[in-house]
DNA sequence: ACTAGATTGCACTCATCAGTGCAACACTTG
DNA sequence: CAAGTGTTGCACTGATGAGTGCAATCTAGT
């Protein structure tokens, strides 16, 4: 009689997918406005939902925040594939984390993420907490694919960490700051700002054996 | 009754120093908390003033932001002062320019800008774009300098706007962004990144023809 | 001392918002 | 139909916060 039902998908309407609703309206609420700034109201209207539906779900607008994030975060960890560094070349394999990078914080969620984390993160530590358990790995993780490429004698990093954040850097101050602080778009694209990081950097760091592809590459085509 | 004792906080002169205090409180509260968060009775007792008296020196919360605002960017736009790329050779304007960028955000406050910047300036659109009068015409400033040292034969810069963004990029991914965000400090010192900027910067568009780059450039013309 | 203007405490109003209780309703399953 | 579960609307509570009116009070300038 009482069965255990699994609450496998239903109509998106009625059964259990009320849940996912208001988890997909606070994806697009609090990364566009911030937590402080969004109401219940807002939020069950956002969802199509009713406001009392909220409590019936959650315990409270913090923990919807949380399983917001958490789905969030597992987006975010599938950033970077692992073993994008396994093969290729330094140059190749640079390009394509550059580009990975720059596509992974391409949507305007990864923008609101970081507005949010930046303003929200003063009154409710975790929030930093958790953007930092995504990002820190992968930041290490780069530093880690420089170190070791140090000690092959193809890269002299004295300071990998300080190179991975360099590196992040001459990608992240064109593009991705810019909209975060709400500045107009600079009219630089994703592609030419890849090549000129990738370019700048190995300029700097890589040992010159021999000059095969430190320049004549292909100069933006844009 | 303790009614008709006078606040002993701050005493602000009683004679038009209320306004100032009051300033300085919002700088305080505002940079560090956002706007939102901070109330009226935050603020008033923050400045050691009733509350009341706010609303006799400004119309609205609005407008104390407005004016504490305006009095930053005043302090702001003096950061790079002018003249500064004038005399001497590249590599030692840079670091000038890079110990200025470091420097002139190194308080706590620079930091609040930021976040509030980030945070508060979808719902005040007028926020970010004060913001970005003060930044602005600096980035600028800056992109023109590298032009100008283009067409001089000294460095050769494609794109002098792009390279602006990559000389800040290299500063503040490991110094501003992680404050703004929260994240643990790096132990990298303030003279270290601004070395290594310089360097990376140098080494990809110097022109071939120096003596004196601190480590063994590799020639890269075009 | 006198006066004018700034300051202060206080008691409001009006609005928003998080969260709860409850009864009615819809839909699914047996 | 009946039971169970989830949803909905509504009316609450309790708290916070922006902004105002007013009378008492303080301080400076004369």
């Amino acid at each position: 009689m009482t069965q255990t039902r699994p609450k496998e998908t239903a109509s998106p309407d009625r059964r259990g997918g009320s849940r996912d609703a208001i988890v997909r309206a606070a994806e697009r609420l609090f990364l566009e406005r911030g937590f402080g700034a969004v109401s219940m109201d807002d939020l069950a209207s956002e969802a199509g939902v009713a406001r009392r539906t909220l409590y019936n779900q959650f315990t409270s607008k913090e923990e919807i925040l949380r399983e917001m994030l958490r789905g969030l975060s597992e987006q975010l960890r599938d950033a970077l594939p692992p073993g994008i560094e396994t093969q290729g070349e330094v140059e190749e394999v640079l390009r394509r984390i550059g580009k990975g990078v720059l596509t992974f914080q391409a949507p305007a969620s990864f923008v609101g993420l970081v507005r949010m984390t930046a303003a929200d993160a003063q009154q409710f530590p975790w929030i930093a907490a958790g953007f930092d358990a995504v990002l820190d790995p992968q930041l290490k993780r780069f530093a880690r694919y420089l170190a070791h490429l140090t000690t092959l004698g193809v890269l002299a990093c004295p300071d990998p960490l300080l190179a991975a954040h360099q590196f992040l850097g001459l990608l992240n101050e064109p593009v991705l700051w810019p909209r975060v602080l709400r500045r107009e778009q600079p009219p630089v694209t994703a592609d030419a700002v890849v090549d000129e990081a990738v370019q700048m950097f190995l300029c700097r760091y890589r040992v010159s054996d021999q000059r095969k592809v430190t320049r004549g590459g292909k100069r933006s085509s844009k």
